[in-house]
DNA sequence: GACTCGCGTGGAAACGCTTCCATAACCAAC
DNA sequence: GTTGGTTATGGAAGCGTTTCCACGCGAGTC
């Protein structure tokens, strides 16, 4: 016996047959007797054998590993927070049912051959982190009947694709609504990255909630950015220089809120007291940085827990039927928007308001 | 033929044996005739042929997929920005090769359990991230023969484990001289946690950096810590009501020197004007808030690029021998410590200072 | 015309495991 | 003594590749 020990060896030194040791091993010890059972878990630990997982999978046609495949658009790994608040919730639930993750960085905007890397039979299923719009990672079906769920992009329901994602539209309408109910009625957006289907479902709950209210969107306040804090900057600048202001400016995500921050302090211009500010998503960059931003929390660790079970779920039934999962978003009132700002005039009559998600730090 | 088509279905298709559709899939097409080729290509391409990485691995008896093992210590993924950047180098090195990598996050001490885990033939060799004094990765030659190679912790080498880290010691025996020669004498210095290799030889070249300048260490100002802001900002209690204080503090790491600024703007104590900070890491955080810390930087994608490559070469070449690679840091000079401190009592002789590493940010 | 040689191709044995099914031995029942 | 039913164990066929080696054949050499 040279190398690791195999069943083979095993069985040889317990005196038996592979079948006997494999089927021991894996917990049937009660289709044989005690002496024999002893024997063979004694041989295997004085060999000190490891069953190979690539035969076993290979038998098994079953890998016990889900992919955590991250968009080309964002391979890079560094800073991708959101990537790794979800991959820790994956973690969790995976552990103890003792599936292990591989992870796939497709480089290429070549959908077969993403599609190579990921379907080649080493994985039982693939969480997909964030597709964004034209992603090859859509392309799914053409390619690969794998079972698949994505998180962090709430996707349209003709991708066919399960997903796990804040519930974009109705926690922005909520903290719109929340903004207005503090008596704003000038209001900024910074829009997202429009790969983003985020981006999108963001602002149309803007929108929505200011028809709601009978309030105007300014265009010339609605600014393009990317959901990077760059792009805050620029929105800033942008909107800065304008001769009349918004009260409050929504951002898309809190990475563009901050860059906008960020401005303001460069231009002195104080918030909330001369201009309010909100942000969404409630990043750990603002948490740790104890940055007073007000905005929208949702449980990211949740979202991969989810995503986990769905996607063990799917696995193990079989069954293909994509499902949308939503998981709410909370209001988190920090101090970057004035609040009861020009009470006076907030008198436009109250809408139906879920009280649900209501302020917490 | 159901399910995902194979070998043998190709070579139906294609009308020829199973080893001419291997070979020629493999390249080897300088064996066959022109049509041949053409017909196997065909015919895969027909089929969407994709190889089962699975069944080639157990062939090859490599897998090319390589394990990043993390501590069970710091088992959650989520804010570890190290392991994140250390996985960028990696990925950086290992996608070109077409290697893989799967994500091993151990949560048991059992040393045992945990090389079951990470050896049972599905990589071909680990990457073990930080692992810290009595972590069950480093009874590792009891376990298994996998080559590995450890990064963010400097192991003794009676470990036999290759490792690549940066340079902790010259590094903080740099900043120590650094802020000597900007006329501190007075240096407190708050220690990492202690089942970490990097904080003992920290706080050792800051021990040996201040006696080759004669200047006392006085223990009240050496504080215990464990490398997290809330250790820091214990440390500042503690040493912010002593009687006597030093005019800088040496943190073993900017989240414990970020405490400790902390707990300073809480008790508005003015950085660097009372009281300079100097911290070791550069961290994301630190850089992303832009915070004027000076600190030591080091380039952390880096130390991943190298890992891979070293563990590549170990897997490839047999070679077993543990090699330790040291990388540089750099000392970012920002404003917590105060310069050209007392430059009258500044009149130590200057000892051979090392140029390399002067300020950038 | 027997010999070698290279070329193109295929057979078949691994790789290490799982699992279906057969077998053998034993006992009880008729 | 045949049957039937347990119980304990082993044989062997996969799983989908890779790879070593052998085979048949036509061309070149003596």
């Amino acid at each position: 016996m040279r190398g690791k020990p195999t069943l083979r060896d095993v069985a040889a030194r317990a005196g038996c047959s592979i079948t006997t040791v494999s089927n021991i091993l894996q917990g049937r010890s009660h289709l044989y007797r005690e002496d024999m059972v002893e024997q063979v878990l004694r041989a295997g630990h004085e060999l000190g054998y490891r069953p190979n997982s690539v035969a076993r999978s290979l038998a098994r046609r079953r890998t016990a590993t889900i992919g955590v495949v991250l968009d080309p658009q964002h391979a890079r790994l560094t800073h991708n927070l959101y990537a790794h608040d979800v991959l820790d919730g994956i973690l969790a639930f995976l552990e103890p049912r003792d599936y292990d993750i591989r992870l796939i960085t497709p480089r290429t905007n070549d959908p077969a051959a993403v599609w190579r890397r990921i379907d080649n039979g080493s994985i039982d299923g693939a969480v997909l982190i964030a597709p964004v719009m034209g992603s090859p990672l859509l392309e799914w079906r053409c390619y690969s009947r794998l079972p698949v769920v994505a998180v962090g992009s709430t996707l349209p329901d003709e991708y066919g694709v399960s997903c796990i994602d804040i519930d974009n539209e109705t926690a922005m309408a909520t903290l719109t609504e929340w903004v207005i109910q503090q008596g704003h009625r000038a209001i900024g957006f910074i829009k997202g990255h429009p790969l983003h289907w985020s981006a999108h479902q963001r602002e149309r709950a803007f929108r929505r909630t200011m028809a709601l209210y009978n309030l105007p969107v300014r265009e010339e306040w609605m600014l393009q950015g990317d959901y990077s804090p760059e792009s805050g900057v620029r929105a800033a600048e942008q909107l800065l220089r304008q001769s009349e202001l918004p009260t409050v400016v929504l951002a898309a995500n809190d990475d563009m809120a901050m860059g906008f921050l960020q401005h303001c302090r460069t231009l002195e211009i104080a918030v909330p007291d001369r201009i309010s500010v909100a942000g969404f998503d409630d990043s750990v960059w603002v948490q740790r940085m104890g940055i007073p931003l007000t905005t929208i929390h949702h449980d990211r660790y949740q979202v991969g827990y989810l995503a986990a079970q769905r996607l063990l779920h799917q696995i193990e039934t079989g069954d293909a039927h994509p499902q949308r999962t939503l998981i709410n978003g909370v209001l988190v009132v920090r101090q970057s928007v004035a609040m009861g700002y020009a009470l006076a005039s907030a008198t436009t009559p109250q809408p139906t308001y879920s009280t649900e998600g209501g302020s917490r730090s």
